[in-house]
DNA sequence: AGTTGGACCTGACTGC
DNA sequence: TGCAGTCAGGTCCAAC
């Protein structure tokens, strides 16, 4: 669940919190969150480096490690991933997978209950050159992504726009609960194969994409029913009281009164309103 | 190349 | 009360 607007969240936090410190050490405590190298090989990457910049491509939290021949540590929060400022003499609990120690004390805790997060460290500074960040597309709230990307990509995509919103390789950072809003405040209903849509429809997607995401930021992104998300301090974000469609079938939607509905999509489920969504 | 569906994982909840 | 079954969903992988 953690998207765009929640990783986004958490980033200024630690940008705030932790540029200019110093990992003094790592402990890896399930070693299944470190998926893409040895545990051993991530430590010997960030151990002694200093924190110099914190980044977000998509719904990853990029750390960049001394800019100059450094390293990244690149963190994917798979769905129940949070990353935790804590003091120094906070204790891990059952779901603390990663903590990292900083040179004033404090301690960094990467906490996934569901374990689909990961974390890995690359002896490199340039993003371009990290595979799985490379291969994302566009930022949504960059220029790069309007309507001219649209009309060059969406003509060769015959899927549904919603499963296409949530393709990282289509856009980077739209997940479920953002799909379903996104359609929604462009009034496109999400088993709409994405080629059949009009100049005036990609027109819409665009607007409602940057809106939505930029609205959801200003929230401190989603805590939805179950899964909390939870942001760099602990708290929750305030955009679920915001929410048109998502986990609200059967609510009237608040735009014509109708109730909300859902169909799976994707092996998920896509909420939206049929009266509002064509 | 694009699309689809299953697997992974854990905890909360449902129903018998 | 107990326990099996279901659901949630980001991402990867295989198969078409």
């Amino acid at each position: 669940m953690p998207e765009l607007p929640e990783a986004e969240t958490i980033r200024r936090q630690l940008e705030h919190e932790i540029i200019g410190r110093r990992i003094v050490s790592v402990r890896v405590l399930r070693a299944s969150l470190v998926r893409r190298q040895a545990p051993e090989e991530l430590m010997r990457t960030v151990i002694g480096r200093s924190i110099e910049r914190i980044g977000r491509r998509g719904k990853a939290v990029v750390v960049t490690l001394d800019a100059k021949s450094g390293a990244t540590l690149v963190f994917h929060l798979g769905m129940t991933g949070q990353i935790l400022v804590a003091p120094r003499e906070a204790e891990p609990d059952r779901h603390t997978r990663v903590v990292f120690a900083l040179d004033d004390g404090r301690q960094v805790f990467f906490q996934d209950q569901r374990t689909f997060g990961d974390v890995a460290a690359y002896p490199e500074t340039d993003w371009r050159k990290i595979p799985d960040l490379a291969a994302y597309g566009p930022e949504p709230l960059k220029p790069a992504f309007n309507v001219r990307y649209l009309r060059q990509t969406l003509p060769r995509r015959s899927a549904k726009i919603q499963a296409v919103l949530m393709d990282q390789h289509f856009v980077a950072g739209i997940g479920k609960i953002y799909a379903d809003e996104i359609t929604y405040a462009a009034r496109i209903h999400p088993e709409r194969a994405a080629n059949s849509l009009s100049e005036q429809e990609m027109r819409r997607l665009v607007r409602a994409t940057k809106r939505i995401l930029r609205l959801a930021i200003g929230h401190g992104g989603t805590s939805a029913a179950d899964e909390k998300y939870v942001d760099a301090y602990g708290n929750y974000g305030g955009f679920q009281f915001l929410l048109n469609t998502y986990q609200r079938t059967g609510e009237p939607c608040r735009r014509c009164g109708r109730p909300i509905q859902h169909l799976p999509l994707q092996g998920r489920r896509a909420h939206f309103c049929p009266r509002c969504q064509r």
